[in-house]
DNA sequence: TATGAATGAGGTTTCATTCAT
DNA sequence: CATGAATGAAACCTCATTCAT
């Protein structure tokens, strides 16, 4: 929804009297860039988490979409807005989701933490986006304004969220999760580490990460009743 | 204990009878040599965490460190030998401390725990060596045998003594603690949790590492007793 | 014949049929290319030739060439590969040449040696390759596979070639030869000698080289009839 | 007996009162600087052998020699004069050697050039001292006045020796020796040949210098008699 | 739009040379 | 005389970026 124009180079008014050049080619100008754009997109995420923002070659990214290095550059500026690019999206993409979530009326707090959570982490299971935090992990402080706006987009909202449930199952008589009310972090703290240990010894023993999830659930709210 | 000599140039204890055979023209005497070496490390470790590996650059380690470029190659074979050699440092070194802790006889598991757990928190808290943790994170895939040496140094021993005491304590009447040694890494997924987030938006809303762990503790054993 | 398109990047002949799946941007024509190429070469032999391997600078070859430091590396992997093709580049064209002189019949020993060693020398005297035989004889021994190669497609086939002949003329009458027969490499002695002389004290008193081999038939077999 | 002090540093003159100091120290200083010089030379002459000038390592020489960097800048200003020490060293001391051979009175032509050229292959042979020709062959065109230097104290000589015998033989019936004596240099060409072949594809296949020698004359003068 | 050869600033590494001991 | 750690100029090579086609 906002406008990265300048940055990105969306370059839609540059030439007005687009359709009379080129009668020949009906080949539908803004579908095909934005196919281009989403295999760049792709290209450059599965190249940025393998190697980083520094270890990344533009020619990788080519390559990888299918496109001359050259060709990059008609839709990004440079290296960076690239990067920023494709964090943007990873950023902005999964809040629409967690925000998607029903809002579920009496539950218990495990069932209103399970709902908020577990979107999150299929999302992030789904198609690779899992590595994305190890991505905002690895470049963050290097690129602190992504960090921050990562924060307030999804960080933030997701900790007020916890600690307001929390905190209501607190006052209602469960004050033994006030620490969760404190650190709300903790909620999230199994996620990042099992995020974290697959992306270290890729291969060896991975932990799935809804499991490790629920498990920790277990620990704190005793095990689950049914399941 | 290891010897490293060969990749790294360790030209010390060729000569073990220092004062007897000392050749004509001797003269550079060995604790230059291990200052300078000492030098180029912190600057290095400085430099990495700074930048990353590949935005590491070799002028800036050896400005830091007040050498001239190639100083370094005098005493490391080439950047990748001196990134290992930093992260094998920083790896062995916090093992030692971990391993130093008393053993304690009759303690409660959430006192064995701390036990276990609080000498590494302490140590990553000591001289930015948190941020090494980073550090690894950020680089382990890209260095798979240093992240496997992490890993069966300190890692692995780790889980496997809290499995341990976990496992006994459930044992011992406290069945609701068997997620943990299913998980063992629950247990320092707040830790993992607070070093990502401090060093994410450095400065905004820091976390006290132990006051974290504290905090978990808490939501897993009911709140502490004494303190 | 062989393929050195991996270690060379010679990226033509990936699209045959050039004409007719011609992709959408596609500009560079080959031609371009091929000159870029040959300017390349034409630098860098010119400069092994003055400075040999480890004293040329790939800098001094490109700006001979025209052209900039990272274009050599879009043609060749590196200064040993640029190497490698400037003497395989010489080594193998003048056999062609070689190869091409017209069989002839009824001939003395001393017209068909004439024969097999004139075209050499000519091409030796044209176009500065002469003193390639001086590059070889420089660096050949610390690219033993060069020299190999050298040796099997040209030394070998012509010192099978005069040792031939030679044996024929001993067995028809004339064993004042077989010293040839034994070491053919005296044929090539008087012109290894000249070619060594005129590139040590470049200038002073230079050696014909057809002369000298002329001089040496009429050593060996007695002044020349004719001429 | 020429003096080298300036370039090659012969520091004999500035400490006039050498004697005084050190009166522990009877380690004869002429005689270890001159077992020291030797070891370089020897080293250094290896050294430039197997790599040319420019491949040369000061590092490498020095460590063959037994000492350490340094010390070959107590002897040597530079590399370049180590280098023309050591072509120096190789150029006049053959010569001696050739000038010492004894005169001989009425001999053949035949044996008169074996008398004039066989001391100079011996000493050619004789701890490697063969390959120099390779060095000066390989460096001479980079080092004008050695190359010239050369030239004037060694081949000059050794050409005007062969053609005033040569012509000599000519002048007393022996006419078809002529082109001798207009291209003295034939008579070098099977030493430098197999001198050059022995350097290149090490190994495979060497030719024995004076058997190629032998049968060069045998072809030029006929069968040899006894022998 | 797309291409990919060309560019050149900048990074890593080497190595002849110096100098305090 | 001898040492070898330190130096830094200079070499090789990379790769983000440009631009003619």
């Amino acid at each position: 929804m906002t406008d990265w124009s300048v940055k990105y180079k969306d370059r839609s008014d540059q030439m007005t009297t687009e359709g009379k050049r080129r009668a020949r080619g009906r080949s539908a100008d803004p579908a095909r860039t934005a196919r281009t754009r989403a295999a760049i997109l792709q290209a450059a995420l599965a190249t940025f988490l393998e190697r980083g923002f520094e270890g990344a070659r533009m020619a990788d990214v080519a390559s990888r979409a299918g496109l001359a290095k050259g060709t990059l550059y008609l839709h990004f500026a440079d290296k960076t807005a690239l990067f920023e690019f494709v964090l943007r999206e990873l950023i902005s993409e999964p809040l629409s989701r967690f925000r998607a979530a029903p809002p579920a009326p009496d539950e218990t707090p495990r069932e209103a933490l399970e709902r908020l959570v577990l979107p999150l982490l299929r999302d992030l299971e789904r198609s690779g986006r899992a590595t994305v935090l190890r991505l905002i992990l690895v470049e963050g402080s290097r690129f602190p304004e992504l960090a921050a706006m990562h924060r307030r987009l999804v960080i933030d909202p997701v900790m007020a969220a916890i600690r307001t449930k929390v905190q209501a199952a607190a006052d209602a008589g469960k004050p033994e999760l006030l620490p969760l009310a404190r650190f709300p972090q903790l909620m999230a703290a199994p996620i990042v580490m099992a995020t974290v240990w697959n992306g270290l010894w890729s291969g060896r023993d991975p932990l799935d990460t809804e499991a490790v999830f629920s498990a920790f659930l277990d620990l704190v709210f005793g095990p689950s009743p049914a399941r």
